[in-house]
RNA sequence: CGGGGAGUAGCUCAGCCCGGUAGAGCACUACGUUCGGGACGUAGGGGUCGCAGGUUCAAAUCCUGUCUCCCCGACCA
C-alpha cells in the first residue's frame, strides 16, 4: 500500500485529553480518532491490527472446536428482566425504546440471549456440549470511560458461550479455552498472566482472567514466583491463621489518650510513636441496611470485593458520616471496635490475629485507646480474609513472598454452572429423559482492548512498536527523496520485491523531507523498515533497519527484500 | 453522583483579571531555496471566541443560565 493512497493522519502534538501511551500514540500514529466520550473511529491502519488480532482468534477457537454465530446488538428488555440482570447492570447498559416505546437495550454481553437460543434449540444430551462464540461491538455506559479503547463505551469483544450435560464437559471446554487464550496472548507478543478473579456481575463460581502485564494497567496482579499463584488483588488470598487472638504477652490496662483532631491512622501514629502494625483499623459498612464493622491491621485496607463475597451481600456501602455518629457516638475518625451496638456485626481480619496491645479508636470524639486486646475488649464475631492482599506478603499457597504489578484485564473465562439456565428455564433431557439444567461456560476477549495492550506493552518515546504478530504492516519502505529518479526507482522495486515475496508492505511515497518520513516511521511504529537513499544507492545499498533495536543492515536492494523476509517470517512465528 | 478545571483556527494554546471588534506555533495552499532524523523565506486561505440571554455606546473579555469535554474522587475513619 501507498502511504499517499491510504489514510494515516499522524499529528505532532499529543492529544490534550490523552493520558496513557496507548491512547495518545494510537491518535498520533493515525489509528484512532474519538467521535464522542469513549466511542471512536477505527482509522485504516488500526482496522488492520483489529482484523490479525480477530483472525488469530478465529484460528486458536477453531482448534479447540468453537462454531462462530452473531447474535443482535439490540436486546429487548424482558429477556434481561427474566434474570434481573436488567436492573444488576442498570446504568450500564445503553438503552433506547423503539416505535410503539418498547424498551430495549445494547448489547453489553450476551448471556441471556445466547441461553435463550439453547433453551429454544437445544433439546437433548445428545446435542451436548455446544460452543459458541461471535466478536462483535458492545456497549456499555461506563461511569468513567478513559485511556481511549481500553475502557471505550463502545468496543470489539469475541464472547463465547458452551452449553454441557456434565461438569466433566464443562470443565474441559474450560481448559480448552484457558489453553486457546494463553496461545492468542502468546501469538500477538504479549506478555500476560493468567490469574484467579472476582466473578463481577457476571457471576459463577470459577473464573480466571488474563492480565497483560503493563504499568498503566487498571487491575492489581499478585503472584508468585515460587509455586505459580497468581490473582487478582480483588481476589488474592490472605494467609488463614488457626490459633487466633493470644498474643502471648502480658496484656495491660486499656487507656484513654487523647488524640485531637487525628482522625487516620497516618496521624495517630505519628503522635503516639507506635507503628500502623499496632493499630486496629475498624471501618463500618453498612449491608443490605445492617450495620457491619471490619476490623483490620492499621496498615491494611479493607477489600470490599472480599469482604462483600465473605457476607455474601447484595449491596455493600461504606457507612455515612450520620451512621457512623450514631453508632460510635463520636465524629468520624474515632471508631473502635469496642462498646459498639448489639446489632453491628464484627468481622475482623487475620491480620490482626496473634497481636495484642493495640491502638483502637475509642468511639469518642479526639480520643483513642492503648492496650486494646482482642478477645478481652471485644469478641469478633467471625474471623475472615477481607483485606487487600499486597506485594511482599506471604504466599497463600507457599508462604514465599508475593510480587504485586498491574495488569490490563484482555480476557477473562467463567464457569457459570447453572445461573442462566436456571434463571431462564433452559433445559435439556438427559439420558433418563429428565430435564435438567444447561452448565454453562462463557469466555469473553476485549479486541480493541488486546491492541491498546499491546501498546501499551511495547513502544517508546518515539512511537509504538508493534510485534510482527498483529503489525497494520510488516514492512515499510521509505524512498527518502522522492525528487530522485534513481532513488523513487530503486524503491518501488524495492516495493514490489516486497510485495511479491508475501509481506505486507507500506510504501511512503510522500514527497516530504527525511527527517519527517523518520519521524512518523518510527511513530507509527511498522516492525522493519528499508530505507533507500541517494548516498547508499551511489554504494549499491538499501538500509534495513529493525523498528524495535534500531539495528541497521546495508544490504544490496534484492538482499535487503530477503532479509527482511527472513527475519519477518520469524517474526510471525513468534520466534 | 460529588469536587475541580476547560470550551478561542484542523491540532496545541495565548488573549479574559484591567471591555475598544482576534493572535502564536504546528498543520493547510502557492512559489523559491533546501533535502539521511519533524528545514527556511515570501505570499495566502481558514475563527458567528460552545450555546442562549443580560449589562454596556461597545463583550472572547463582565453577569446569569445552559450544554459539552477533561481531571480527581465516590468516602479505607
Amino acid at each position: 500500500m501507498r502511504w499517499t493512497r491510504t489514510f494515516i493522519p499522524t499529528v505532532r502534538e499529543d492529544p490534550a485529553d490523552a493520558e496513557v501511551p496507548s491512547h495518545r500514540l494510537m491518535v498520533r500514529a493515525g489509528l484512532l480518532r474519538p467521535l464522542a466520550r469513549g466511542v471512536y473511529t477505527y482509522l485504516p491502519l488500526l482496522q488492520r491490527v483489529i482484523l490479525k488480532v480477530e483472525r488469530i482468534v478465529r484460528e486458536e477457537l477453531d482448534r479447540i472446536g468453537a462454531v462462530e454465530l452473531t447474535m443482535p446488538i439490540i436486546h429487548p428488555a424482558e429477556l434481561w428482566q427474566e434474570t434481573g440482570r436488567w436492573d444488576v447492570y442498570g446504568p450500564l447498559m445503553m438503552r433506547l425504546e423503539d416505535r410503539h416505546d418498547r424498551p430495549f437495550a445494547l448489547g453489553p454481553t450476551h448471556e441471556e440471549v445466547i441461553t435463550d437460543i439453547a433453551r429454544k434449540e437445544m433439546r437433548s444430551y445428545r446435542q451436548l456440549p455446544q460452543n459458541l462464540y461471535q466478536i462483535q461491538t458492545k456497549f456499555r455506559d461506563e461511569i468513567r470511560p478513559r485511556f481511549g479503547v481500553m475502557r471505550a463505551r463502545e468496543f470489539l469483544m469475541k464472547d463465547g458461550y458452551s452449553f454441557h450435560a456434565d461438569q466433566a464437559s464443562l470443565d474441559e471446554t474450560y481448559r480448552d479455552y484457558h489453553g486457546a487464550y494463553s496461545r492468542i496472548f502468546e501469538r500477538c507478543g504479549l506478555e500476560f498472566r493468567a490469574v484467579e478473579a472476582e466473578s463481577g456481575a457476571i457471576g459463577g463460581a470459577v473464573n480466571h482472567e488474563f492480565m497483560v502485564l503493563a504499568e498503566n494497567g487498571e487491575s492489581g496482579v499478585l503472584s508468585c514466583d515460587a509455586c505459580g499463584y497468581a490473582a487478582s488483588d480483588e481476589r488474592a488470598e490472605g494467609v488463614r491463621v488457626d490459633h487466633l487472638p493470644g498474643a502471648g504477652h502480658e496484656p495491660g490496662p486499656l487507656t484513654d489518650v487523647e488524640t485531637p483532631g487525628k482522625t487516620t491512622v497516618e496521624e495517630v501514629a505519628e503522635l503516639l510513636g507506635r507503628p500502623a502494625t499496632a493499630f486496629v483499623k475498624t471501618l463500618l459498612f453498612t449491608t443490605d441496611g445492617k450495620p457491619v464493622a471490619v476490623l483490620v491491621r492499621g496498615d491494611r485496607e479493607v477489600s470490599e470485593a472480599k469482604l462483600s463475597r465473605h457476607l455474601n451481600a447484595s449491596r455493600l456501602e461504606m457507612a455515612d458520616a450520620v451512621t457512623v455518629r450514631a453508632l460510635t457516638g463520636a465524629e468520624v475518625g474515632f471508631a473502635g471496635p469496642h462498646g459498639l451496638p448489639g446489632e453491628v456485626r464484627i468481622v475482623a481480619d487475620y491480620s490482626l490475629a496473634g497481636r495484642g496491645d493495640l491502638v483502637a479508636g475509642a468511639n469518642r470524639t479526639g480520643f483513642h485507646v492503648t492496650g486494646f486486646e482482642i478477645g478481652r475488649d471485644v469478641e469478633p464475631d467471625e474471623w475472615a480474609d477481607v483485606s487487600r492482599v499486597a506485594g511482599g506478603d506471604p504466599c497463600p499457597r507457599c508462604g514465599a513472598r508475593l510480587r504485586e504489578s498491574r495488569g490490563i484485564e484482555v480476557g477473562h473465562i467463567f464457569d457459570l454452572g447453572a445461573k442462566y439456565s436456571t434463571a431462564m428455564d433452559a433445559t435439556f433431557l438427559d439420558e433418563s429423559g429428565r430435564a435438567r439444567p444447561f452448565l454453562m461456560g462463557c469466555y469473553g476477549l476485549g479486541i480493541t482492548r488486546t491492541v491498546a495492550a499491546a501498546i501499551e506493552q511495547s513502544h517508546d518515546e518515539r512511537g509504538i512498536v508493534w510485534p510482527v504478530a498483529i503489525a497494520p504492516y510488516e514492512v515499510e519502505v521509505i524512498p527518502l527523496n522522492m525528487d530522485s529518479a534513481a532513488v523513487v526507482e530503486a524503491a518501488e522495486r524495492i516495493y514490489a520485491g516486497c510485495r511479491e515475496a508475501g509481506l505486507e508492505t507500506l510504501l511512503d511515497d510522500r514527497p516530504d523531507r527525511a527527517g519527517s518520513k523518520f519521524a512518523d516511521a518510527d511513530l507509527v511504529g511498522i516492525p522493519w523498515r528499508i530505507v533507500v537513499g541517494e548516498k547508499g544507492l551511489q554504494a549499491g545499498r538499501a538500509e534495513v533497519v529493525e523498528r524495535r533495536t534500531g539495528r541497521a543492515e546495508k544490504l544490496a536492494p534484492d538482499q535487503a527484500v530477503s532479509f527482511a523476509r527472513e527475519r519477518i517470517e520469524s517474526g510471525r512465528r513468534g520466534d
